[in-house]
DNA sequence: CGTCCAGTTGACTATAGTCAAACACCGTGG
DNA sequence: CCACGGTGTTTGACTATAGTCAACTGGACG
């Protein structure tokens, strides 16, 4: 198993931040990134695969984004594997630790992804601080309900190939603000099991329904990761929307 | 239809809200209830079946549940309706509707069931004078994410008898806590269809399914509603272990 | 008495899962 | 150099699960 290699060495300050930098989030005030500054203990890069956070263990840190890609997932005792979302650039990981105590998700990183790390206990004297921050926590909290909203309508309402047309448009349209900018490449670097995890579905059968989606030269498959052709032919598939992706906070 | 009968006479202070009584919610301070009592502008009660929020419209007003079962659902194009969760007691409607303007899914009252309404517009207020309130707010937000997280693991690896055992459990735990204990009835107020939009399945397997809970005696079936005989069973097909519903916030 | 709604049932079809066998690719170590 | 195992992907044959269609029950209500 990979580990998480640390590197509490402090890269970037907040202010030179590549995300703060990002038009997609909107800009801090003085004081808010003066706090943010403060609120932040370091960085940790963590290879691809490695476990970020585990289900029933107790995490110290929040974190958020930096670069990369992860997924959070559920598992049931005979071993049956749910994704529930993905993680990506400005994401905040662990929130739910706060409620919790002990985390009921476990974290895991897709490729190798550099994490802020913020101290969980000191949390309550952002609110105290910064009403306006406290209110994005919140909002980033609520922006993920609504994907799991989306994601829950997906499983339950959605055929096979709706649900890989949309799970693939989503991803693709997510990284589009944040990942692909930034990078050369622009795949989706997940594998099949990771999509039949995510769909709820065999592997097997996940095979099939991508296959259909080449077909229609939606996509194209390279070994570990999807290419998108054609975004628009995905969300119609799916009869998906689209992500509604206006400023948004960071942390 | 039936339509939202508004009531804005302000019935109980928030001194006297029986949530607020009710031990499984954390008390307000002398402070947190003086605002609230004048964050508070009325409530409204509204009946069975009613529409109380409708996916792509604005609502002005947040509101907390005060008594009664209401549902969230999205619904795609052709018709295919997902129930995404339950609203109880204590539960927060319409948070979303702040971080995105529209709302992206519908609110239907499944009992007669009265609201506490807050105005939307003053919610950043709340954020500023009482950040313990603020971090509330996250925290209900939280909770959804985690129940969500649960149903996404329900649809997307459950089999249809662990589905809709668990969702029995669950409904069942949530009403132990808030309607039960104020109630003489513990029925879940739910129709088949409302189970088979919750579980993804077909109203004709759903009927079948729910046939072979009877059949191990775990539960009975009352048009219209269902009455827990065996919770523990429920709970040990489904492979769930409960509820953590610890004190909660209430706002 | 007829209508509507919720629930029930059986026959048939469609969708998805399981099992099994391969292949391609990429490292490792002899 | 090549054999080896591991992971990720692909395919076909067969089975299981769930959906569709259709008919019917029973109760509530005007």
């Amino acid at each position: 198993m990979n580990q998480i290699l640390p590197k509490n060495d402090r890269r970037v300050g907040c202010r030179e931040c590549p995300l703060n930098l990002n038009p997609c989030f909107r800009s801090f005030t003085a004081e808010e990134l003066a706090f943010m500054e403060d609120f932040k203990t370091g960085e940790i890069l963590v290879g691809a695969g490695s476990t970020i956070l585990s289900e029933g263990h107790l995490s110290p840190n929040l974190y958020t984004v930096l670069s990369g890609w992860a997924f959070r997932y559920k598992t049931l005792e005979d071993g049956r594997r749910q994704v529930l979302n993905y993680l990506l650039p400005g994401d905040l990981i662990g929130l739910q630790g706060t409620v919790m105590g002990e985390m009921e998700h476990s974290v895991e990183a897709l490729t190798s992804i550099t994490l802020c790390v913020f101290p969980r206990d000191r949390l309550m004297e952002l609110y105290a601080k910064h009403p306006t921050l406290g209110f994005d926590v919140t909002w980033l909290s609520s922006r993920e309900e609504r994907m799991l909203d989306e994601h829950l309508l997906s499983l339950g309402r959605r055929s096979a190939l709706e649900r890989a047309a949309y799970l693939l448009a989503f991803l693709h349209a997510r990284a589009g603000t944040t990942i692909y900018p930034s990078n050369s490449t622009n795949y989706i670097p997940i594998t099949q099991t990771h999509v039949a995890d995510t769909l709820g579905l065999s592997i097997v059968h996940t095979n099939k329904t991508i296959k259909r989606l080449m077909e229609r030269g939606a996509i194209r498959w390279l070994g570990g990761a999807c290419e998108v052709l054609d975004a628009e032919k995905l969300s119609k598939i799916a009869g998906w929307h689209g992500l509604d992706e206006r400023v948004r906070p960071l942390l």
